[in-house]
DNA sequence: GTGTAAGTTTTGTCCAGGACAAAACCATGT
DNA sequence: ACATGGTTTTGTCCTGGACAAAACTTACAC
């Protein structure tokens, strides 16, 4: 019933036979594409080509596993099926080392120190010492300021390094998970008595979008700006808003896009929740996606571009509250 | 590409035609029952039986969407599928509410108050008196007692309420965000000092299980003993385990399993997890799921009954440690 | 009665290969 | 530069057959 080789991972288990594989089952799992994708690309590129065990069944040697790690990588990354699936492991290879950006330009924003730093942290595994560094980047930038040039870049240099192999994929939860400590830790010692002032918002991601700290920092961020909020967490579905909204009587929705989502789906979603959501409700748009910085933003969702729009956001809607057109 | 029908879920919005309906991806993510069983179910058992749409992809009714819930409840409570999917709603009902059990036995329990009074708050949208009744149990009952009394029943009954159609998503959500919200401001009040006493202990769930809150409560209760916690949060895969578990210097890896995965997943990846791991790290199994309490766990893994089993399982990893066989 | 062995049914997953609609891309015309 | 319409790409859906592992049943011995 349950494919016998769904856990055959590639860790350190040994490999008995010299051309064993793993089945169909388990690279979905593993990697994350559809079974159903894995056969048509079979059909259509020829790759991947598996063997085939005694009843007929496609086993994926390791070798193969690891191009398909590859490929899945770059398609999170905008390139398309047809190009890389058919492609050797060396283009592969290539292709995922993008061309090393002009440091003219790069290095003049003025990278955090502690970017680095905390990078290097994680990656010796050294978790005190990665949450006691994030932790005085609060004490010492103040919580808007370590979020804003700090905790938001370094997830997104965290994603790379996990798009481009540097780092693990368990590497990559504890940076979540300390995080997320230190910003809830934070959340827990505000004071109170501003909230009230701002806007009701309430927080969440539609469904497929999994990530969760972008979310967190911009609840961190409204609080700080005196909103009153309330965290769905990840995964919402669409229809549950309006009676959600209600419950909370917020003026604001707030959605975090990371990229996971396609750019049809986040302007789709936006589009379908805008019509959901009375028109009073304001729903405000923000993350790393692409989708936000292009046109064709539903008319009444607001795309907030980076944390840094959040304040003023919060001052507009103050404004609009005391002189409504 | 992605389901035009994943957003139409079943809450407030209308209905245009009456006949609507969802495609078989959204049943698939909302009740979790493999595309192909519900293919092959609809061959063998004519249920369930969706209308199609113009081109001739099924569109699964409301109604019967509701029935698919109460076969999967009914599924995972260890009926066969031959003589319940296509048994009537009434059927399922009468099979779904056990005849009564004796009150001689289940009343003595002694159900504690504070689990009636918090469903009643969170279906009243009474999100601050939910708060303020999860954090009053803890100082009453203190934490420990908290959790094992109150939290952990309670989150079994909301899943309950959830599955019986009282409690909607977005309901759950809040509950989830409110209980993480209480639980994580007392780890982080817990006093340093005792740990280092107990094990060192890596906390996460298998792919396929999404559940976390039965994970952040078993940190919490694991802290409170003096163990060294590290979560890496939920679905880390299988292979990412042995790195993780050096890097943290864990004693212990433990897993929680709500009954989102089946009973033979469990088994085949408690399996699996056991060969990856050193003798000499001890694996800890607890959650709802069923199959931790069946036979068939592998040898060297340990199942937990329960989040009480918790302190007794540390007071028997220290004797070990003092006096090695 | 209890345990074991062998047979039968049930059940989830796999396969092939055809089809299609949405998305992405491209070329053309303003 | 930006809309518009045509073309290609791509993921998902479909049918219906097959099979192996698991679960259940029966037969038989102790």
């Amino acid at each position: 019933m349950s494919d016998p080789t769904i856990y055959a991972g590639n860790g350190t288990a040994d490999a008995p036979a010299p051309g064993a594989g793993i089945g169909i089952a388990a690279v979905e799992r593993d990697i994350g594409i559809n079974k159903e994708t894995l056969r048509v690309w079979e059909r259509r590129y020829g790759f991947p080509a598996p063997w085939r065990d005694a009843s007929g069944e496609r086993m994926y040697p390791p070798e193969q596993v690891h191009r398909l790690r590859l490929v899945k990588r770059l398609l999170d990354a905008g390139h398309r099926p047809g190009r890389i699936v058919a492609a050797s492991a060396q283009e592969l290879a290539a292709l995922l080392q993008p061309p090393a950006p002009l440091d003219g330009l790069a290095g003049s924003v003025a990278e955090a120190p502690e970017i680095r730093a905390c990078a290097a942290l994680l990656q010796a595994h050294d978790i005190d010492g990665l949450r006691r560094t994030l932790a005085q980047a609060v004490l010492r930038r103040g919580l808007a300021g370590a979020i804003t040039e700090v905790f938001a870049p370094l997830t997104t240099r965290v994603g790379e390094l996990w798009m481009s192999g540097e780092l693990q994929v368990f590497e990559e939860h504890i940076y979540s998970e300390s995080l997320q400590l230190v910003l809830r830790q934070a959340i827990h010692a505000l004071p109170g008595h501003v909230q009230g002032t701002g806007p009701r918002v309430l927080l969440t991601t539609l469904p497929g979008e999994g990530h969760g700290l972008g979310l967190l920092m911009a609840e961190v961020l409204l609080s700080l700006e005196g909103a009153a909020c309330l965290s769905l967490g990840v995964q919402t579905p669409l229809a549950q808003l309006p009676p959600a909204v209600a419950a909370h009587r917020a003026d604001v929705v707030a959605l975090s896009f990371s990229g996971q989502l396609s750019g049809r789906a986040v302007l789709d979603g936006l589009g379908a929740l805008r019509e959901l959501l009375p028109r009073d409700v304001e729903i405000w748009a923000g993350g790393s996606s692409r989708a936000l910085r292009l046109p064709g933003l539903p008319d009444g969702v607001r795309g907030l571009d980076g944390l840094a729009a959040i304040a003023p956001e919060v001052a507009r809607w103050r404004k609009l509250l005391e002189s409504p057109l």
